[in-house]
This record gives C-alpha cells, structure tokens and sequence, in this order.
DNA sequence: TTGCGTGCAAACTTTTTGCATAAAG
DNA sequence: CTTTATGCAAAAAGTTTGCACGCAA
C-alpha cells in the first residue's frame, strides 16, 4: 500500500504554497506544465514565483508525490499527482486538439511482469501513452 | 508496406550533411540527442552546424524517417530512425545508469486494438517504456 | 538561374541557480 | 536561533529563427 500524502510530506516544514500546488494537481484530470501551474496559482496568491514552483515540483517528485509526464510534441513537462497502483491509469494523446484522455486502468502491469521474468530487469515504473484522434476530431473535417 | 529511406527522400535535394545524419542514425542500437548527433558528425565534417542538424531532424521526423523519444529524466529530446512495424520496439531504461535496452519486439499491439474497440478512439502510434535497474546495476552496490 | 540547404549569430523558451530575506519550528 | 522555503534576477540548457551565401538541379 500507498502512503498518503501527509505521511510522504512528514518532516518538511509547512508551505502554503506547496499545499496551494498540490491541492491545484489534484483537482485535474490531465497533467499541468509547471507554467501553468503557476498562472493558475498567481490567480489567488499574486506572490509566487515560478522557481518556487519548480522548486516545489522537484520535491513533490522526489517524494513520489507527483510524477512527470512528457509528451511527443512538446518540449516542456507535465506533472500529475501520483495515483496509487489501482487507480494509476494511462493517456491518450489526440494528436489533432491535443486533449489527454485518461485510460481507466493499468493494461501493462501483467506485461511487465513478463517482462521481468524473460530480461532479468528490476522493473519499478513504466510510461505507456497512445496517440491518435479522439472521436470528436475523428468526425470532424475529413 | 513502408517505403524505404530513399523513396521518403524523393523530391528533396542531396545534402551530404543530411545523408550523415541519417547513416549515424541507423547505426545507433537507441535513440540520440540532437547535440550528440551534431558533436559526433563534427569529428569527421567539422563545417555542420547544430542548427542544421536540428533542421535535418525535423524534416526526418516530417518524413517520418526518424522518431522522437522522450524520456523521464531528460529535458532534451533524442531520435532515432523509424523502425518498420515488425522490428519496431521499446525500451527499459535504467534508473541507475541511464543506459536505455531494447525489448526486442512491441508487446502492446494487441493491447492497442483492444483500446481501440472500447473507446472508439482512433489510435495510430504509442509510446511504452519501462524504468527501473538493469542486471549490470542490481547487482552492484546495495 | 532558382530556390533549397547551410552557417552563424541572435532570439526564445524552459529550467536551474545564487543570493539575500522571510517564515517555520 | 537555526534552517528550510521563498522571491527575484541572472544564468544555463535546449531549440528556433533571420539573414546572407553556396550549392544542387
């Protein structure tokens, strides 16, 4: 099992500032670039600055709080809070408007297990995202 | 059937600089960094330039002669030459040395399919990785 | 001769860092 | 008090662009 946020933060100082970003995370559906994170922020709490929220996302990493993402056509970083093994779940990336559609649950976790047996590797995490058009651009225009 | 190298190039001009590129692609076993691509090149053709590499890169990947990859742990992005759809593969990266393995073939294609009829999405790539410690590294330290 | 491909330098974007100050325990 | 967290500004790292020139066709 999991432990839970407030566990994995014991023994940090107290930060507004990293509540307001994790509690921002947890209410999305797709994974934010840091940027807008900080905008998103800024709305409410005009003071932050942006290297205090790469500051707080490198932590919330090293944690295990929140994972990175990174897609194909973007140069820049998402982030998401960490879903535990039974609610983590996978995207797919519509390549025409971009939107992230979760996957309901995990379909690789038995293929890794295979995979460990054949290869010998210690697997501990894996990234699994499909590309393609989402029903709506696929009825759209052609 | 895919087309070939040569035939993907049809239309555009000879470079020199572009068919290097290309060469040091094919001879990779993972994906390449573009300063690498260019620091590598530089040995033997001292004259190229990053940006040219950079643009060589995009009209690869346009052509769909060459791939993205995005890792993890890494801001830059690497290529590496589009496989045809029965040597297409993935890799297990290890979180130690950074090495990245290939898994010889793609193990989500049914999986893919199975997506496909759930979700009505239409799905036309994906991207699988696998993170954790190769042999080499299990078995030093700890 | 036309215009694609290239080198170079500058601009841009995303992320990291140094330093002084504020706030937590 | 001591140390972590923060803001600001500057620096780094990766990538893109403008411009003039060379070379393929």
């Amino acid at each position: 099992m999991q432990k839970s946020i407030p566990e994995k933060l014991k023994g940090l100082r107290t930060s507004k500032n990293r509540d307001e970003v994790i509690a921002l995370l947890q209410k999305q559906s797709a994974p934010m670039a840091v940027e807008d994170i900080y905008e998103n922020i800024r709305k409410t709490n005009s003071k932050i600055s942006l290297s205090t929220v790469y500051r707080i996302i490198e932590k919330l990493v090293n944690l295990n709080i929140a994972h990175k993402v990174t897609t194909l056509d973007d140069n820049k970083a998402l982030y998401e809070i960490v879903k535990d093994s039974h609610t983590h779940h996978h995207y797919m990336i519509c390549v025409k408007c971009k939107k992230m559609i979760p996957i309901d649950d995990c379909p690789v976790k038995e293929l890794e297990k295979e995979i460990e047996d054949k290869t010998g590797f210690n697997i501990t995490g894996h990234k699994f995202e499909l590309y393609g058009e989402c029903e709506n651009c696929a009825h759209k225009d052609k």
